[in-house]
DNA sequence: GCCAACGTTGGC
DNA sequence: GCCAACGTTGGC
């Protein structure tokens, strides 16, 4: 099993509404080394911070999980939807999303205490510059932050 | 609101 | 295929 780290804005889509709609497709990514990670990588049952991104602070907000494997974002052919590609249709699809549902929250770890711990150190997260809302997080890492934020690994099966 | 970083577009 | 211009992300 991999694991995964996804950005959401707080004002757009925060963890709460998640957990409400008890979980959603993750349509709308127009970046073509997310849409390879979601079509091409992520695996059902694979685990997923939820990241909130644009809010102060940006933190981990709960931990997430893949309930079906890539496939076509229909909203990319969609006339009314602000994601609509006129290079992408339903006999060609450019983009493709992943659906997620939520399966624990934690407390929050804001970006700054990802910072502060050495353990971290090489995520691709608390890289400079890095703005890919979709990326690959390695086991340990995980581990560490479900930690941070008073989740236990063994919980999650991990 | 600023701006650094970086991806995409399009002229050549 | 290069690269300047432009748009977006997202921390600060």
């Amino acid at each position: 099993m991999a694991c995964w780290l996804m950005k959401s804005e707080l004002d757009v889509y925060p963890w709460g509404q998640l957990v409400e709609d008890g979980g959603t497709h993750w349509d709308g990514v127009r970046n073509y080394q997310a849409r390879n990670f979601m079509r091409d990588s992520m695996k059902l049952g694979d685990l997923i911070l939820y990241y909130h991104s644009n809010c102060k602070p940006p933190h981990v907000a709960g931990v997430a999980k893949v309930v079906k494997e890539g496939y076509p974002d229909h909203t990319s052919w969609d006339p009314d939807s602000k994601y609509m590609d006129p290079k992408s249709n339903p006999e060609s699809p450019r983009w493709f999303m992943v659906d997620i549902s939520p399966v624990k929250e934690m407390e929050p770890v804001s970006l700054d205490d990802l910072r502060k711990n050495v353990s971290l150190e090489g995520m691709p997260l608390l890289a400079r510059g890095q703005r890919l809302s979709v990326q690959p997080v390695e086991d340990e890492h995980f581990r560490i932050i479900c930690q941070m934020g008073g989740v236990t690994p063994t919980s999650l099966g991990l």
